[in-house]
DNA sequence: GTGGGTGCAAATAATTTGCACGGTA
DNA sequence: TACCGTGCAAATTATTTGCACCCAC
């Protein structure tokens, strides 16, 4: 992840940009709003404004950069694409998220999509579990 | 589904209430936004705000007569619950939700789960798709 | 009668957009 | 230098809340 995948976008490298990818390659794994990002700009001495933030995170996500997920509390939240697929496992005791990927799930759901005349574009998918004692 | 439902849950069984819960009753296997719900309503004359339809969806939703689900597109929807578990799937570019149920998927999840040494409690899933012309 | 329920409008919360200034190529 | 990018504030969208009036019990 470095300042070419930004250029390659078609963006002009600049300062809030290579902040908000600097941020997420340093924090690979982890999930952000926009507004946590703005707590941690804030705190990293960056003048970056939160609307600048929301056009970013957009901008990234439309290049394949970063992924945008919508997890059941209103707001949007973003992580750092990887290139590998996986989908979530959250512990319903601790808030566990753990990823996994399964070549059997993305084949089914290809299969499912097709059964109802479709194709798949995207999926979202979560199991939520409680460890076995 | 009736009037009793409502009383059970320990709201007062008003016109507002009654219209909504009639409304979903008429309606299986359909999905509405608290502002397709408020157009309807409308439309058959009912006087209901779109303050109420938000605070009856909530007090349904809490009593457990309705689902609520976040799909990807900023609003929430609401079904009727019937008890019967079912995943859905997301014409991405009309918007349209389709049920669907796969016992093959259900039971891929249990051993997911099961492989990390966990048990399956709930799931979330689902897959966004484009009509084959 | 009384306390919860309702419609309306104003208040929030998350996100987007208009605009004039500033920085990149 | 031309033009994209930026910060700020105002606009939008979805939802919640305050308040005075109304209705089911």
């Amino acid at each position: 992840m470095k300042a070419s995948d930004i250029k390659n976008a078609g963006l002009k490298v600049t300062l809030p940009r290579l902040q908000v990818l600097e941020f997420f390659s340093k924090n690979p794994g982890n999930h952000y709003s926009a507004d946590d990002l703005f707590t941690k700009m804030r705190q990293l001495k960056s003048e970056i404004g939160l609307a600048t933030i929301y056009r970013v995170l957009n901008q990234f996500e439309a290049a394949g950069l970063i992924i945008k997920h919508q997890f059941e509390n209103g707001q949007s939240v973003y992580e750092l694409e990887t290139g590998e697929h996986h989908d979530h496992m959250v512990d319903v005791d601790t808030g566990e998220v753990k990823e996994f990927f399964s070549h059997k799930l993305e084949q089914l759901q290809i299969e499912l999509a097709k059964e109802h005349g479709c194709e798949l574009i995207d999926h979202n998918m979560v199991l939520y579990v409680k460890k076995i004692k």
